[in-house]
DNA sequence: AGGTATTCACATGAAACTATTCTCTGAGTTAGG
DNA sequence: TAACTCAGAGAATAGTTTCATGTGAATACCTGT
């Protein structure tokens, strides 16, 4: 046994800790109330309690930028709508799906098999045709009379990435169903994203169209203020550290989600630090702290390729600050050789090239230089003082 | 000098290919009746 | 003859490669002064 660390755990267990519950910080928490919502919650529910009479509800579209609540919304009326219908005995279902999901409804396919599943039926991963999982699924759903409510969240995803056909397939689906009827509330985050649909799936798709705007640096401040109660004991945010919240949050686009992280980073801070509060330098230190550990992670779960592509950058770019997509693929080909990783092409790279910017870890600008060509221009976007431990990861990962 | 044509070094797009994972089908095999 | 095995055909998907086409502006090349 050793004594310092028992003696660690001890106080720790003794120490106060400064929140009450925690849980109210957390993404998946749930409130009671959606503040600066009422307009949005009134429309929609007034639009999807037909359902409740048995009659399929307009399709809904609803857009906004991240950290506006939607999704949170949209969960939090059908939950209630389910509760009557489960009273009244209505026979409604509501299926969530977040087409974003790596393996989960990312594509058609797993889309229809994702759907069919929630009614029961076990569908392959892989190996029938998409019109086979379509008829299972129709099949199901057709069995008994129902109104089934799908809530497609970010659905421009899974439109860039399959095309828009499978929204065409699910609108007509309706006119084939003898029993059930299907509505489709579609989330997405890109405001121009209906506009790049077929004018037919267009029309189907937004019945009903209902927009989020972003929260402004007040009302994130009493969103803050209403999850704080809950989430610290009393006295244990100073003055001005909701109010410094909500004005980082506020200043890119009111992301209600990223000021109660940032509340929460905070805390957890000040807390490991052994402050009897939350003080506005621990903010700072929060944010910074976030965006560390968001690259960090980023970082290590990238492909041996994409670590490859970056490890180039970070050497070259010690030399000079911007550096052109085609030094960095001599680098990379040499490094590639080196580390017994077989070399992609220069196609790929440039599409690399082009996700580690969107990623954020690095700054691509399409420049021309005239006579002398055509070039992705490349800086580093990382803290300069983070660099020495990601080039240590990827060292290590790439054993180099 | 001023205008326009070239040219570079990639970017960007589309299609085709590869490898992997998985289902379904039907021929061939086996074992029991 | 029913049950079982197993190879082959066909799908979905991710990650590439191959082929084709696009592109912005610094230069080269004119042209007329």
């Amino acid at each position: 046994m050793e004594r310092g660390l028992i003696s660690f755990f001890e106080s720790f267990v003794e120490k106060e800790s400064l929140f009450s519950n925690k849980q109210a910080l957390q993404t998946s928490y749930k409130p009671e109330t959606i503040p600066h919502r009422d307009e949005q919650i009134k429309r929609i529910a007034n639009i999807l309690a037909p359902s409740l009479r048995f009659h399929r509800p307009s399709n809904i579209f609803i857009y906004g930028k991240t950290g506006t609540g939607k999704t949170l919304v949209a969960k939090h009326i059908t939950r209630n709508m389910l509760y009557a219908a489960k009273r009244k005995n209505i026979p409604i279902e509501v299926l969530y799906l977040n087409c974003k999901l790596k393996r989960t409804a990312d594509t058609e396919y797993r889309l229809m098999a994702q759907l069919a599943t929630f009614f029961g039926k076990v569908v392959p991963p892989t190996g029938l045709p998409t019109d086979e999982v379509y008829n299972i699924f129709f099949d199901v759903v057709d069995q008994k009379s129902q109104i089934v409510i799908l809530i497609l969240d970010e659905i421009d995803q899974l439109v860039n990435k399959a095309g828009d056909g499978f929204l065409y397939n699910l609108t007509r689906i309706n006119e084939d169903l003898k029993n059930s009827q299907i509505s489709i509330v579609g989330i997405s985050n890109d405001l121009l994203f209906i506009d790049k649909l077929d004018p037919r799936i267009k029309s189907s798709l937004s019945e009903e169209e209902i927009i989020f705007p972003p929260y402004n640096a007040l009302q994130i401040q009493s969103i803050l203020k209403e999850r704080a109660n809950i989430a610290f004991k009393k006295n244990t945010i100073e003055g001005g550290v909701l109010e410094k919240c909500a004005a980082y949050a506020a200043r890119d686009h009111g992301d209600a989600r990223r000021a109660i992280e940032l509340l929460r980073v905070s805390g957890e801070i000040a807390e490991r630090k052994n402050h009897q509060s939350v003080k506005i330098e621990h903010i700072d230190e929060a944010e910074e702290n976030i965006e560390k550990d968001r690259i960090f992670e980023i970082i290590r779960t990238q492909p041996k390729q994409y670590q490859a592509t970056l490890y180039s950058i970070i050497s070259l770019q010690s030399k000079r600050n911007l550096i052109f997509t085609g030094e960095i693929y001599e680098f990379y080909k040499r490094l590639c050789n080196k580390v017994g990783l077989r070399s992609l092409t220069q196609r790929r790279i440039s599409d690399i090239l082009a996700e580690l910017d969107i990623l954020g870890i690095v700054n691509a600008k399409v420049i021309s230089k005239g006579r002398y060509g055509r070039t992705r221009e490349i800086a580093l976007s990382l803290n300069k003082s983070t660099i020495p431990n990601i080039q240590k990861i990827l060292e290590e990962d790439l054993n180099l």
